[in-house]
DNA sequence: CTGAAAGCGCTTACAG
DNA sequence: CTGAAAGCGCTTACAG
């Protein structure tokens, strides 16, 4: 009736279906995928008879089938601008863990921030595909447009760092202006009291976060905010370089620079060395970002640990648990109130920071504060 | 019939289908199928009123529904091991942009090449998702599990810059043996003789190739190779200082610097700095790869660009071309030979390489050579 | 605890 | 140049 022969056994089998697997365990199919969901009340025999068939040939759900029949994709969407960013590589290798763990696959895509058909490339995507939520890292998450043509399809996402809260839109964030508080107040701890900072990209959120909680600790602690040790700098490599030789031929050299990111950071580290300073002897150091090199480098760097592992992974939780019906489990969009999960960041203490000496320099003469 | 009512118009519209243009059209949903996939032998003035109702009602086919009963599933899977590399960030990039084109996705999936259970994650990706085609990139294109995995599941795969031709897989590298050697031969032709060379990661191809290359060039010029001059690295910019450090300090120290990549060459040039040498006046520092930094530094790096972008290209094409039936297209792995494509580099001539003046040093004496 | 039926939205042969 | 039918392999209500 539905195949030519019986035990047909053809040079190339065709992987088995769902159907294959309902007649040799003598079952229905909807039995079969009642097993394969994981759905409650199957008979453990019936169970476990199931699944050594399924085993035996091969089973695997075609995705397409499932998705046509159930209206999930099993697809997860991640957009992204900059490709050569550390972070959305962080993100997208903790998104690709969590989504495997779930059972579902990661589809990336990568779009201009400011191509004029940003819209219907979105729009192309998601109605093609109907990822069953996307995932927007910085700068595509606070793009208007962008999230306009999401809400069009309907297509659930959440936003990844966005500059600011959305209320329609669930997020997941560490906390940038707290993280260099902290570390500023650490360096004040260590009896800095000439603290420079090396700003990152001027498009970048995080930048102003982090020079905020800079600016907030100096404050804090009664330190005037000295222009003259706040240098642009726009997060890569050799403006770290330039922004330390600028800071450093100073005539009252800082005792202590931060720098928005260990790239930066690496960067001052280089041009004190090329200047003869000691670090952490003559200048201390601090980054963020904790990237590979952070650690590595001599001295290796203080810096801060963003989380981006873990929020790709919340991202996707929520993602996932807005569709699954797994109990009492709080829906992630629900009108209540969409969530915006905060996650621990992690100060990390190395050795390019120290107490500051202060001693003499060559300039005018020694800090009299 | 086949809805509750005519013209009905809830709050959430559902997507048109193909059956909703057939109607409006006043065609069947066949000739539809024939304009979306832009089949020949539709009348022109069909066609247009095809596609306006298409534009119209806003359609869009339904991958999973085409997948399904088309058996091709519009997805292309990208399989890689190290997230940080840059090598993976271009290839990525390079085939999102080129499925865009192509009417394709891209599925990720970051795997660990020494997972016990490599083959059955592998197989749980393809078995489930069934994509068109599967690009692998080092080492994960040379790993036998991953492959006998993929030929199990009759995925066709294309490997980017894999050890060796697969005669079983078409591949995409570029000639990193040649690259090194014309860059050796730069230096060479600016007049130098001792020329280090920073090996890269050990369990990597691409070292061996870049180092053959550069002996292959000493050879051709009749220059001892001096096993002084050959430092292990592994391609990160801390070893590359570390190496700098090791060969400056020879008593015959090296006039020229073959960093092989870029990262390290940095590593050289902060080094080199450090010491008070001037670069490329005292030595010449080339690199691998024109990462954005080798640009942006001073000097400016001499390197070589790897076509990243066009290796992730030329692999979409091979994997979208095998099953189109796009007229004189070549089947990428016809039985006839499987096609191995090695794209060109570009070598990129900066500041950081100039001739050698080869002036007494502080050691022994000068040169004799 | 289990199943028979209908249907998801397309494409594939086949006809004409 | 165009169409009617069957079917891809699952899941969703609905029954029992």
């Amino acid at each position: 009736m539905d195949s030519k022969g019986l035990g047909q056994n053809p040079r190339m089998p065709k992987p088995a279906t769902i159907i294959d697997v309902a007649r040799e365990a003598g079952v229905s199919i909807k039995t079969v995928s009642r097993v394969v969901n994981r759905e409650a009340g199957v008979h453990a025999d019936t169970r476990e008879q199931v699944e050594q068939v399924m085993a035996r040939l091969h089973y695997r759900p075609k995705q397409s089938a499932r998705s046509l029949a159930g209206g999930r994709s099993f697809l997860i969407g991640l957009l992204y601008y900059d490709p050569s960013a550390a972070f959305v590589g962080g993100v997208q290798q903790g998104a690709t863990l969590r989504c495997r763990e779930a059972g579902y696959h990661l589809v990336v895509e990568s779009l201009h921030n400011d191509a004029p058909d940003l819209p219907m490339q979105v729009d192309r995507m998601v109605s093609a595909l109907r990822p069953d939520g996307m995932i927007l890292t910085p700068p595509l998450c606070d793009n208007p447009q962008v999230l306009q043509a999401l809400r069009d399809s309907q297509t659930p996402c959440v936003l990844i760092s966005p500059a600011a809260d959305n209320p329609a839109h669930p997020s997941v964030r560490m906390d940038d202006v707290h993280a260099a508080e902290e570390i500023t107040n650490l360096l004040i701890s260590l009896g800095h009291q000439r603290i420079a900072i090396i700003k990152g990209a001027r498009d970048q959120v995080a930048s102003k976060r982090r020079y905020q909680g800079y600016a907030a600790a100096l404050k804090a602690h009664g330190i005037a905010l000295d222009k003259d040790l706040v240098v642009q700098g726009d997060f890569t490599f050799p403006t770290g370089v330039e922004a330390a030789y600028q800071l450093l031929s100073r005539r009252q050299r800082p005792t202590a620079v931060f720098a928005s990111n260990d790239e930066m950071a690496l960067g001052v580290l280089v041009a004190a060395q090329r200047l003869g300073l000691e670090v952490p002897g003559d200048l201390s150091i601090a980054g963020f970002d904790d990237t590979p090199a952070a650690a590595r480098v001599w001295p290796p760097l203080t810096t801060v640990r963003q989380p981006m592992d873990e929020m790709a992974r919340a991202a996707v939780d929520l993602l996932v648990g807005t569709r699954a019906s797994d109990g009492g489990a709080k829906t992630a969009a629900a009108g209540a109130g969409t969530q915006h999960k905060v996650l621990k960041h992690e100060l990390i203490v190395r050795d390019s920071t120290a107490a500051s000496v202060d001693k003499p320099t060559r300039s005018r003469k020694a800090a009299s504060s």
